[in-house]
DNA sequence: CGCGTTTGACCAGCGC
DNA sequence: GCGCTGGTCAAACGCG
């Protein structure tokens, strides 16, 4: 993580800016002092804190066309103000503009874009005003105001969202605080009680990563996150249930049941009698006893429902596999139908016990294609970038899964929660409603053309459609627009409603302009934070990965950054084993 | 010798 | 009930 921050921002390549209801809904976003978990733990001095009353202005409801206004309004030397200027008057013209606020005056220096921007600069300043113009600004007019309509509408949904998310972040965040209180009342008389699996008590290393995290705090979003489900539980659980028995004693009943009495007794007994019976805490077929201490006993029905998330990274490598920063080893490699290349397994050996596997499979189609599948949370600390990058990301994912998460019917309504992420996405259509599990994936095998990358966020589609969520058609540079995606999802959740019609850099560059001068004086703001992410960000491989982790995170229930892992494609297994040679010594984290 | 991989066996879920 | 499939186990093996 030496990377400098250095963010370029070309001004030329900032797009449309829908700025609006930032603090009235970041207020009720996180209420109580919850901030928005955007900082980035970089131990860096530009590192902001999360966005907060005090980092921010206070912007209020600003109307989209309004705000833009408010660019005509401002000098500056960008050489797009022309352009901008012209665009604003046409707005401004069309009498949509909601009441202007002095207090509001942002300069952007944006580049609007609307649907004609591109032909319509020029319209407005030479005062040349034709019938046939006249008719297509009205049509424009319309079409804007059903897409102002359309986005209120959104901004309205996703604002309830949001505010379900945080009240329920808000009581758990509580609730764990009493759990960890109460964990330290029993750690006089059970010491690692979370951590002993099938009576043996785990050992915590400080080559984990020097910081000894309760499991239970990394588990933290299991657990809160179960209980906002637990209610929910419906047909779609059943088949979730149905596929994690091992959580259940034969009645089937949601009763919590310790490691070894999850399977069957031949495998019970090889578990105990294995000396490696302790590092298979394979969590998503087995329920911790750390919950059965602490939650209800229903918990785990739904905590191995979310267990079950998966998140799936489709990248271009040659390599056997892709190293991201984690140990692996491998414990098995079968034969996948309708694949001739065998399906690796593979399972975490940072930390003792810990649940992580993963699945490395070559696509059937283009064997060039290495489809590598995550399941589970880590039980250990991560190297300090993966969780730099992962908090990067953590809020998109928090946002691209709150939906799901935070009402009962998410994961049966996941229109909803399309519609929410990106509103008006309608293409590739990648569900699999038979998915037995719910997955997001990365696709980062499309490479189209940099400007497609710069200009069209429809390369950048969010999925939601059954079970199965998919981060689509991320062109190259991928990282980048992943970025693009995360921090267009990181901007909705902080109350900044950008333009789908941008790219993945005038989003971070857009969320960095949004920030009122005034303020640049002030310690880093969210602006800042996300800037300086998006600079390191890009330009680490290992940032995909990462996002796939801490969205995986996020949806088998860790809101925590450092469950995250990061990917790095550049590395094959041989590379990792090299660094793995002392099992508890971190994988070289490749870029930092 | 320790550690990781290989590989056949085993098990559970699911569909027919 | 049976067969298929995915996932895991663990002994055998290889490597440094």
């Amino acid at each position: 993580m030496d990377k400098g921050w250095g963010l370029a921002l070309d001004s030329d390549s900032l797009g449309s800016f829908l700025l609006n209801k930032n603090n009235r809904a970041q207020d009720r976003m996180f209420p109580t002092g919850i901030q928005f978990p955007v900082s980035l733990d970089r131990r860096d001095e530009h590192a902001a804190p999360a966005l907060s009353d005090e980092n921010r202005v206070v912007v209020g409801e600003v109307d989209f066309f309004a705000d833009k206004s408010r660019l005509a309004g401002h000098d500056h030397d960008d050489r797009d103000v022309d352009d901008s200027q012209s665009v604003v008057k046409k707005e401004n013209s069309h009498g949509e503009a909601a009441p202007r606020r002095p207090d509001l005056d942002v300069n952007t220096k944006l580049h609007l874009l609307t649907a004609n921007n591109g032909s319509d600069q020029s319209t407005v300043d030479d005062g040349i005003s034709s019938d046939a113009e006249d008719r297509r600004a009205k049509a424009e007019l319309a079409q804007l105001q059903t897409e102002l309509q359309s986005m209120n509408s959104e901004n309205q949904k996703l604002r309830d969202m949001l505010s379900r998310v945080s009240n329920n972040y808000s009581v758990l965040q509580m609730h764990l605080v009493g759990l960890m209180k109460q964990q330290q009342n029993h750690g006089a008389d059970s010491t690692n009680d979370h951590e002993v699996v099938d009576g043996k008590s785990e050992e915590r290393k400080p080559e984990d990563g020097g910081v000894v995290v309760p499991r239970q705090f990394m588990d933290l979003g299991s657990g809160t996150i179960a209980e906002t489900k637990e209610v929910s539980q419906s047909s779609s659980e059943d088949r979730t249930i149905s596929a994690s028995p091992r959580n259940m004693n034969n009645t089937g009943k949601n009763e919590v049941v310790s490691f070894d009495k999850g399977r069957d007794g031949k495998r019970d007994g090889r578990d105990q009698e294995s000396p490696e019976s302790e590092t298979r805490g394979w969590v998503p077929n087995k329920v911790s006893k750390l919950n059965t201490s602490s939650t209800p006993v229903d918990q785990p029905t739904a905590e191995a429902t979310m267990r079950k998330a998966r998140v799936s990274v489709r990248a271009r490598s040659e390599a056997p596999m892709i190293s991201d920063g984690c140990q692996w080893r491998k414990y098995g490699q079968k034969m996948a139908k309708g694949n001739p290349c065998p399906r690796a397994y593979y399972r975490c050996t940072m930390a003792v016990g810990c649940p992580v596997r993963k699945q490395v499979q070559r696509c059937a189609e283009d064997r060039s294609i290495l489809i590598t599948t995550y399941e589970g949370n880590h039980n250990h600390p991560l190297p300090p970038a993966a969780i730099a990058m992962a908090s990067t990301t953590t809020a998109a994912a928090t946002m691209l899964l709150s939906g799901s998460m935070s009402s009962a019917d998410g994961l049966m309504n996941p229109n909803l929660l399309a519609r929410t992420i990106l509103p008006g996405s309608s293409s590739m259509a990648t569900i699999s409603a038979s998915a037995p599990f719910p997955t997001v994936t990365l696709d980062l095998t499309h490479s189209p053309n940099p400007l497609q990358f710069q200009r069209n966020p429809s390369q950048f589609p969010v999925h939601f459609q059954g079970q199965h969520q998919t981060f689509g058609s991320v062109p190259t540079p991928p990282l980048t627009q992943v970025l693009g995606q995360a921090l267009y999802n990181q901007s909705k959740f902080a109350g900044l409603q950008l333009s789908q019609e941008m790219g993945a850099s005038h989003i971070a560059q857009q969320i960095v302009a949004a920030q009122p001068p005034l303020h640049q004086a002030q310690p880093p703001s969210l602006a800042d934070t996300v800037s300086a992410a998006t600079a390191a960000i890009t330009a680490d491989p290992n940032f995909t990965a990462a996002l796939a982790a801490a969205i995986s995170s996020i949806i088998n229930g860790g809101s925590h950054a450092s469950t995250a892992t990061a990917n790095n494609n550049n590395n094959d297994s041989a590379n990792m084993t090299t660094s793995n040679s002392n099992s508890h010594k971190m994988s070289s984290f490749h870029g930092h």
